[in-house]
DNA sequence: CTTCGTTTGTGGTCGAAACGAACATAACCT
DNA sequence: AGGTTATGTTCGTTTCGACCACAAACGAAG
């Protein structure tokens, strides 16, 4: 026996220069550090396995750069020199958007992913493509007046509810938004002279949760969101977002779970989001005498008919279309946001039991179920996510710009 | 807007060191030329961006390693100097084995993937993993007998219709053959003196078809196999295999297609598998005259009822689960095999028409559907493409051994 | 309480590995 | 013969690791 090989990639192309080494090794410190918070000299030793004289030269870099700084080594108890700690600079800041159906969304976020502003603004009617362009602008001049000075300002991430073609920031389809091939990228990149990146807001949200979220460490992961939108979701698989051919894979909301359902919206019938569904909830809750806005509050506690059936069926079809998902992905870690985070907090032992019993024999056992928990901050993390990939992927090439 | 980041892997952690870069350029310059097939030098020094002198010191190495050899230049007809070619050496040997329900068979498969000597016994029972592993080594000892002098086996890939450990060689599960905790990769590699590697039928498959089969150049990719124990399947995501948590993702054949379907012996109803059946193929064709034997031959042609409109409703139901797939993968090829090709070979204009009709709005359209190409050689293919696995990685690590 | 050994880790210099640039040359077409 | 495309070789640059000297913590012995 020897060496594994799964995972490789088939498709191999593309050498490697010497000088790609230390962009890849300058990646990987920046990464870690951003990722995984501060971190010593000698623990990005052993994690990278490379020298220490390399990873002092390194470190010297991103410190001139202004991308880490040191600090002094944590008490540690332990024998030996302290190693100093390597922290990731708050003074790198992303912008985040999130333009939705009832509002708009800003924060910074620095790196090591800490939202440090936020500002919001709540539309009366959906915004138009311009109307949200004007806003947004607004709010990131507040945010960049809140935010201390000296700070560098590296780019922006957008997450927007809709189909987006990320290489060019066009947003192709938004059908809540009633946008549709607006190059809202662009336009904002144009405004504020700043590199501009757009994602998938389910995309944006699945890397957040990967990266600082409840799937933290896992490389295989689902994340299922419920809104009053649908179902939405994403996939990490082999630690990386699964994209798809034309960047639309992951449409876990349109997975058949019920033959006999009821007609969804893109031509199919008894999809997870038309029998999991935040309407049909709220619609028992009001026949139960529970206000439609109470429903997901409500969910916890004990509630009369027909609300509470109506729970314990979504339930039932969630983890029935949870168990079917996992036998095609065999994730480590399934999360739940949104109002699906809701009615697992609420039949967390059902949802449980109908996973195991409905999942193939050994996936459903190893698999973590959780909530989703960066809450209301987990797009701007995402979105920022979004901006702070170039500058990840190739530290020295922003040395110009700190 | 700039670079696009999507597709990056989100856990960093290994440092590269220098000598990683020619580890990796060796690898890429072997596993094109291995994959694609006989290539010029120039036309690898275009593909992977690599400075000329470079590619001629990697390629000398390879070439001293007896990995590769160098011919003429072909007629062009173009100026300038021909540039020699770089040919995968068929000296070098994998040999495949595929141990199942009725036979074993034994191939040794060359650099490029071409099958240079085959050797089968079938057998009267299900065979035991003792059984196995006799035939096995007999026919081993016959195809090497066949090999032309001086080529060097450089390892062994196994194909086992079951759960496998990849990384020991452990045969978990299969069902089909009655094996359970088989330590069969072990005890092969202690009786050949060679490395072996073990994979489940399916994830092997799906890798030769992705690699010399129909899905070839497809980044995204989805294989469904239709057998008489079942549909097995693979997904190749971004350029690497589906593999899941613990190695079990890709069970395609048990994703629901109808909740009133037929009991799964998975616990569950209407998955793919029971609803796309070849022995509800069979039973509708005894009942319309046709022999079972006869049944998938006769897909094509005209056919008395009931037969008739169970291939229809089979057809029906495979298109249903293709675009409920789809909606998931966002594959840029779909690529069908065993009974499940010759269905699509029947009813080839009405599953592409019901993928279409169903799938969600812009991803049914730029699939491509097609039968899987290399027939009874997929398998030892892709055993090979296992054994291969270790050697394209690494290049260097096995000049001694040539 | 001080001292000294042990442990763990940093800093700096030097050498080795690997690729790219530049120049000279070779082979093909028109 | 001239233009075009490609190879081969030498030399310089980049980058990492090995090695040596030294620093900072703990703890045991005097």
């Amino acid at each position: 026996m020897s060496i594994p090989t799964s995972g490789s990639h088939l498709t191999a192309s593309a050498g490697s220069r010497n000088e790609q080494t230390r962009r890849h090794n300058l990646s990987t410190l920046l990464t870690l550090v951003h990722h995984h918070g501060a971190l010593s000299r000698a623990e990005l030793t052993k994690l990278t396995g490379l020298n220490r004289s390399t990873i002092g030269a390194l470190n010297t870099e991103l410190a001139a750069a202004g991308f880490v700084f040191e600090s002094a080594a944590l008490e540690s108890g332990t024998v030996g020199r302290p190693s100093p700690m390597v922290n990731p600079s708050a003074g790198i800041v992303a912008l985040a958007i999130n333009p939705d159906i009832d509002a708009i969304e800003v924060g910074a976020v620095g790196l090591g992913g800490k939202v440090l502003v936020r500002a919001r603004r709540a539309t009366d009617s959906v915004p138009t493509p311009d109307e949200a362009l004007d806003i947004a602008l607004e709010l990131i001049e507040d945010v960049r007046a809140q935010l201390p000075d000296g700070v560098s300002v590296i780019g922006v991430g957008v997450a927007v509810p809709g189909l987006v073609e990320t290489s060019t920031g066009m947003v192709t389809r938004a059908p809540h938004l009633g946008w549709q091939d607006v190059a809202w990228g662009e336009q904002l990149s144009d405004a504020l002279g700043l590199p501009v990146q757009v994602g998938n807001d389910a995309a944006v949200a699945v890397v957040a949760v990967a990266v600082f979220g409840a799937g933290q460490g896992a490389a295989d992961l689902m994340y299922l969101n419920g809104s009053a939108s649908g179902i939405g979701g994403g996939v990490i698989a082999g630690g990386t977002r699964l994209v798809g051919a034309n960047g639309f894979a992951g449409e876990l909301g349109h997975t058949l779970v019920n033959s006999e359902g009821v007609d969804c919206y893109c031509g199919r019938t008894g999809c997870l989001e038309t029998e999991v569904n935040l309407n049909r909830l709220q619609a028992a809750a009001e026949v139960a005498g529970i206000s439609a806005a109470d429903a997901v509050a409500q969910l916890g506690s004990p509630a009369p008919e027909p609300f509470e059936s109506e729970v314990d069926r979504e339930a039932d079809v969630l983890a029935h279309g949870i168990a079917n998902l996992i036998s095609v992905f065999n994730p480590e870690a399934v999360v739940l946001g949104g109002f699906l985070g809701d009615l697992y907090g609420a039949r967390q032992e059902r949802i449980r039991a109908g996973v195991l019993a409905d999942a193939f024999a050994p996936l459903g056992d190893n698999v973590r179920i959780e909530r989703a928990r960066l809450g209301d901050e987990l797009l701007l993390v995402g979105a920022a996510e979004l901006a702070f990939g170039p500058l990840l992927h190739d530290p020295s090439g922003w040395k110009a710009q700190a």
